[in-house]
DNA sequence: CCATTTTTTGATAGATCGCTCTAGTGGGTG
DNA sequence: CACCCACTAGAGCGATCTATCAAAAAATGG
């Protein structure tokens, strides 16, 4: 058994938050998804749920951050990897019967205005997933104050369109806001100096 | 007094869905936050908190819409008009300490994948926004299938930019979302067919 | 091998959840 | 006036919530 008790307990809290939020998920639910004793919580995570939360925030933002970057490493250029990004999503939307989406979007609206330890947690992998996407715009000679606007819209899109779709249960807004993306890293990459 | 107890119960329920999502509100906070008898929540919603919630999304929804399209209806033409909506987004979350972005995305995400009902009634505001942005942007003489992959995308970019506006406790997601905005439908105006 | 410390565990406490139920109030109508 | 009905009002129910804690198990030292 490669998973520690703890580790099982992270990844059971990010899947359950992923999909019901952070306040609709109980601690019970938890240990039970994860084959762990009660008491385990609170022996691992002396802060109680919200550091449990705080937890499984940071990990699958880390975790999701390296999953897309792979989807998007192995296209052949920056436009297919953006179109590759979106359509991924797409794909796993429909794979997990519209459940699985962004891993901290629900739990970052949430928490906005009502704990500040969990808020500080989605806004510090925000951060590393605009940073890391400027980056990367950057690489492909983009400016790096256009870089980051890029990033913002892109993601900006993608989060945006997970909302749609899983309400509205088709992968159409995640479709059309993926156009849209590719549009527009297109125009920055057409006028980038030389 | 305008205001009738059903009326006080489904704005109240609607601003605290609205900030704190809808597991993470309480019936006795409604009640108390609308200055409403408890017992009046299960006589005028019968279907309990559920019931409320799908009133409540489909009445903030209805109205978030006119609010948009008031700000929007004053610009002198569509980019101005678009530049608007994010703007005066921007400025409803500072003077909110950011806490009023889109009064259903909360709730959305959270219900999505745990109660068809709300799911249903999100999905219904969410397509009532999109065919009423794709009937604006027809308008201007942008053609129908293009109009509707604007309003998703402009849509998007608005929910997704909510997001990390919360997370962040900044307005420049939502700044440069704007900007990514009027771009796109800039371009879409641009080479529209004559 | 026993004594001591450290880690693990589930029963349970105390609060809160959504909801039901009965009783009471006020105003309009026959 | 008698009656009715929409509404007010809140006590309390069973379930579930998070968190505690004393005991069991495992690890460590003499």
């Amino acid at each position: 058994m490669p998973s520690s008790t703890k580790d099982r307990i992270v990844d059971s809290s990010a899947e359950l938050f992923r999909r019901q939020g952070y306040a609709g998920t109980g601690v019970k639910q938890i240990v039970a998804a994860a084959n762990a004793p009660f008491g385990s919580i609170y022996h691992f995570f002396p802060g109680g749920k919200e550091q449990l939360g705080a937890e499984a925030i940071r990990s699958s933002g880390r975790l999701y951050m390296q999953l897309v970057a792979g989807v998007a490493g192995q296209g052949p250029d920056l436009l297919a990897a953006v179109a590759a990004i979106f359509a991924g999503a797409a794909e796993t939307l429909l794979e997990t019967d519209f459940a699985d989406a962004c891993p901290i979007a629900t739990v970052a609206l949430e928490v906005a205005s009502t704990s500040e330890p969990l808020r500080e947690a989605t806004a510090e992998v925000f951060e590393s997933w605009i940073a890391g996407a400027t980056e990367w715009f950057a690489a492909a000679g983009i400016p790096r104050e256009r870089a980051r606007e890029l990033a913002f819209s892109t993601l900006s899109l993608l989060e945006g369109a997970f909302i749609f779709c899983r309400a509205m249960r088709t992968v159409e807004p995640l479709r059309m806001a993926g156009a849209s993306a590719v549009a527009a890293v297109g125009a920055a990459l057409a006028d980038r100096p030389r």
